[in-house]
DNA sequence: GCGCATTGCTTGGTTTACTTAGCAACACAC
DNA sequence: GTGTGTTGCTAAGTAAACCAAGCAATGCGC
């Protein structure tokens, strides 16, 4: 059984964006404007009452300029692990994704040649 | 307006899951009592049907063995900045080359795509 | 040939994220 | 006092995430 407790991550959450939305002296409506999200739902959120989908949390991340790692973080889905390199296990699409030498649609091709190989060879 | 291109980035999480899938030799079904995710869900997740919630996306990093910074990179969420560069072009060609899913030539072909990308985008 | 197990996928439904419209409370004018 | 303009919030509905059940296809043993 997990523990899971997401009640008070969401919570914590919230009360985050809320302290950083007054910190930067945004009305709801202003930081609905400018993430493109409802002000009645953001609202919500920052009681902690849902959980948002990545979409929202990402634009509230750059409307209030905090690293969407920070808020992943508050809501305990970066929590404990690995962040850190060091051996984890090593995959070429991992490597090639967090590649920021290439452009995004290299990175889709070079992708599509590593897997057709692996794709062939495993059949 | 937005250039608005979710559905690429979409597809390219979900071949990319299913890309980390197949490494690991997982079935969708494996997969998903891993995740807690049902297996037509993870099916469409591949396919770039959904955008699955937080929640669904960090469960599918801890199976995966990724980390869930890459899943977002790949969902076109970490976009911009974050920092390091430089010595990833290390960690790709270490990650193709300690690649044992890949034949000796096919290492090589690879590695020539991916050099022409590199140099093409540095000159 | 006939099972039967395992693969990925489709269908139909439940739950939940999210929006649009609107309300109560506190301001500052007049 | 009665506006008008804010603020945050509630209510009711729509859209989308997510699941349980089951189907078609492939493969292996008989």
């Amino acid at each position: 059984m997990k523990p899971d407790r997401p009640k008070d991550q969401l919570e914590s959450l919230g009360s985050f964006i809320r302290g950083q939305r007054k910190a930067a002296e945004l009305t709801l409506r202003d930081l609905a404007e400018k993430t493109g999200v409802s002000n009645p739902y953001l609202s919500q959120l920052e009681r902690g009452l849902h959980e948002p989908s990545m979409r929202v949390l990402s634009s509230i991340a750059e409307a209030l300029e905090v690293s969407i790692e920070t808020l992943l973080g508050m809501a305990g889905l970066i929590s404990s692990d690995d962040g850190e390199d060091g051996d984890n296990v090593v995959s070429v699409e991992a490597a090639i994704a967090a590649d920021d030498n290439l452009k995004p649609e290299q990175r889709d091709a070079i992708l599509a040649v590593y897997r057709s190989y692996v794709d062939a060879n495993n059949t």
